[in-house]
Parts: structure tokens; C-alpha cells; sequence
DNA sequence: TAAACGCTTCGTCGCCCGGCGAAGCATCGC
DNA sequence: GCGATGCTTCGCCGGGCGACGAAGCGTTTA
């Protein structure tokens, strides 16, 4: 059989290879919140020993899902894009569909908002993106979405002083699936920047033992005037 | 570490073994076009003997990934819905963030129009998708979107009659993220729906070679009636 | 300079699993 | 009813790979 489709068997099978040990998974989860661990640190996490685990590290390095940077004696690895975040937690489908119910019964808060790598996801995260589209405040472009002059006035009117406008303005942003949400919130280095500033800002909390992020009281009230509200 | 991951290490590692096996990876990629196929015929595309293909689809059928049809001695094989398709197309993106600009150069017809699964995708797919979604033809509701009366006004103004316009109301569709644009296309039922009316009604022409969808004049002309161009 | 530390490389072991052929079990056709 | 066909199950083999300990290398600390 030729085969024409745009990934091939080969390169399928060997992105789900990256995937099909527990201790690599492991290692691109603990990841997923946009930290840059250590050699050492990610196996104790996967619960293997060094030497296992910088087989696992290399090998992920080498299928491009991870990126290092080498400091004295230390390599601290992270996930090598914003892409790559994106796409596990696009793995993340097929079984949400299956457990979607009981995953919003087990943890409401980590539906409503999270971190994806380090932008805003859940509930949150898909209005703020489609309210701000709504509104004429973002905008999709060829490859990826820009902020608009409207809406640095109005975050500067809703209390925000983290970034300058003009800043925010240049910074480019994408679309990113949300798996529990099934539309597109808003990823990149735009994305990013907004969520810092707002954890920052105090209108969003982290929590201790997830990704969940927790919107303070102010930090809703902020946000609702910038037309992102929650439905429930 | 305590996994308070929506996806534990054990469910990721799990899917990514279902993919790590080129057999495996190319009886998914067969049946990404939307085909229903017996098992003989997907061991001889896999290039495996029977009693090894045999092992792999029970693999995947337990897997969640692939739905059987049984029929006399046959069995025949899908996949377990439009979310396992859309899933796999995800699958692409880290492989499409390095070698995008080659395969547009290499096939640019796939970019501009191809099958994910069984509904419309690449750039017409979606232009169609945010065109309707701008005119206010199609509206996303809490889970998916549903086409507005009128847009099927429009559709059978530009000669649309495969499917009366009360059925099409009922369909859902649901967003689907394109690899190769980065951005939401129509897929479930509906965007089955109509995608399949167009191509039986002409206005696609299916590629032989691969999943590309090729759009005929006629075709191209009663898309811009409603509304969707392709850039170039 | 020596010892401690972080990480990688090497060598080895053991298990998992993908491959096949043979056999078994249905269904279809004559 | 009998053989052909499609598929699964079973048993076996072999290769790949994940696990670890030991050794090696470079950096940091004393």
C-alpha cells in the first residue's frame, strides 16, 4: 500500500512508541504545567532510576517532544513548544469522551479553569477566547490570532497594569483544543502572557495539587467586565 | 506523585501502545477515510498474516478506537466514532509543526481540501466553517453547533437539494481542529451531512490517491454563493 | 587536589509482545 | 452434507526494549 496520508504508519506509530511507557508518560505530564525539571527530578517522578530515565529523556528529546537546557552539571528539560502541549492534551479525547461525566463530578474546579502548559483552559478559558472574538478584541489571523487596540483599553480600564499595551499588542497568539470543552481557547506566547498577569494580578489562584486555576472573587468581577463569564 | 491528571500516566502510556505498532497505525490510517472494512482486508493493507491483524483489532477494539459490524463469516471494522478520527488527525500536529511547509509543497490539494473521517477539512473546510459560523448560519451551542434556517435557505437558493431542510436542522455538528490550518472545521453528522450531499451532488470530486477532495467549477461557484472562498 | 554530585554510557538480564503456522469454529456455496 | 472461505484461538519463537548496577565524565564544593 503507498502511502500518501500526511503522517505516515511509521511516523504514527512511532509518536504513540514516545507515548506507550508509563515512565515517559509520566515525565511529558509533569511537564505539561510548563515547569523545566531536572534529570534528576523527572525520574523520581516516573519512579525509575537515573540511568532509565535518561534513556526515557533522550529518547524524548530525540523525537522532538522535549527541549533542554544545560547548566553546570544539571540538564533541565521541558516541553520542547507550546504545540507539544497542546497536542497531549489533545490525547487526552478519546478518553474524555468516555469519562467526561465522571471526571466533572470528580474535579469541577479543574474543569472550570486550568493551565494548558501555561495558558488558561476549561470553562474560562474557551469564553474568554470567544467572548473577546465576539466582541471584535481578538482576531484570527492567517496563522493564529492578534489582540486589538480595543481590548488593551479596556484591560487597562478593568484594573490591568502587568504588561504595557503596547507589548501585549505585538505578541502573537493561537488557538488550542480544549479537551474538556471541545472548542478553541487561546494559546501562544499571547495567551501566556495574559494568564501570567492575571495569577500575577491576584485574579487567578493556583491550586496545590493540580492544574486547576481558581478565580479569586476580584479576579471575577474583573473578568466580567471584560465579558468573560462562567455559565453556571 | 500523586496523578491528579485527568489523564494518568497508566491511560496515556495505554493509548500511546495502541498506536505504537506500525500494523497497528495503518489499520487506523486505512479507516480514517471513513470506510467500513473486513478484517482479511485491513491484515493485507497492515502487511500481516490473519491470526497477527486478528490480535491487533482486538487490541484496538478493546482499545476503545475501532467499532465491528458482523455479518455472516465477516467482520467488519470502523472506527468508534468521528472523536477517534478527529483524535488522530490531532495526532499529526507535532509532525505538522516540523514538516508543514514541505507537505503543502508536496500536496497542496490536501491543504486546500481532504476528508477528516467523513466531513469537509483543509483550508475550504475551514472556510465553510467560519464563514457560516460569521453570517450567523451556524451557531455553537454548549456542545457542538446546529445550522440556522437560514442557511438552508441559502443552500437550496444555490441549488441545494440532496438533503430536505428540516433534516438538516436536526443534524448536529461539532468543531474539529484542522492540522494542517490550526483551526475549528464542521464535523459531526452534520458536517457529514454535507460534505457527502456535496460530493454526490458534484460539487467535490474525490481524489483516488488519498483523501484529498477536489472542488469542481460548478462547485466552486455555489460555495462562493454561500459565502465560502478559498485565499489563493 | 580530592571528594561529592548529576548525569550519561555501557553491559546485562528478563519480560513483553509481535510474528507465524496449525488448529478450531463458524458461515457460505455447490 | 461437504468443501471452501473468513476469522479467531492457541502455541511457539525471536527480537526489542525497559529495568538496573557499575563505570565514566564533567562540574561544583571543600
Amino acid at each position: 500500500m503507498t502511502d500518501v496520508s500526511p503522517l505516515s504508519r511509521y511516523q504514527l506509530a512511532e509518536l504513540g512508541a514516545l507515548l506507550a511507557e508509563p515512565a515517559r508518560a509520566a515525565i511529558l505530564l509533569a511537564l505539561m504545567d510548563g515547569t523545566t525539571r531536572p534529570a534528576g527530578e523527572l525520574a523520581r517522578i516516573a519512579g525509575v532510576g537515573a540511568a532509565t530515565a535518561s534513556a526515557h529523556l533522550k529518547r524524548l528529546l530525540d523525537g522532538g517532544l522535549l527541549g533542554v537546557h544545560e547548566q553546570g552539571r544539571h540538564r533541565y528539560f521541558r516541553l520542547a513548544s507550546d504545540d507539544v502541549a497542546a497536542w497531549l492534551e489533545a490525547m487526552a479525547l478519546p478518553h474524555a469522551a468516555r469519562t467526561a461525566p465522571a471526571a466533572a463530578a470528580r474535579d469541577p474546579a479543574l474543569c472550570r479553569a486550568r493551565t494548558c502548559y501555561r495558558h488558561l483552559a476549561g470553562q474560562l478559558g474557551v469564553a474568554l477566547c470567544e467572548a473577546w472574538l465576539e466582541r471584535g478584541w481578538l482576531q484570527t489571523e492567517s496563522d493564529g490570532m492578534c489582540l486589538l487596540p480595543a481590548a488593551t483599553d479596556a484591560l487597562v480600564q478593568a484594573g490591568w497594569q502587568a504588561i504595557p499595551a503596547q507589548q501585549l499588542l505585538r505578541l502573537r497568539g493561537r488557538g488550542c483544543l480544549d479537551w474538556t470543552e471541545r472548542r478553541l481557547h487561546l494559546g501562544g506566547p499571547l495567551g501566556v502572557a495574559i494568564t501570567g498577569a492575571m495569577i500575577d494580578a491576584g485574579w487567578l489562584r493556583r491550586a496545590h495539587r493540580n492544574r486547576a486555576l481558581l478565580p479569586t472573587p476580584d479576579g471575577l468581577r474583573r473578568l466580567a467586565k471584560l465579558g468573560v463569564r462562567l455559565d453556571n
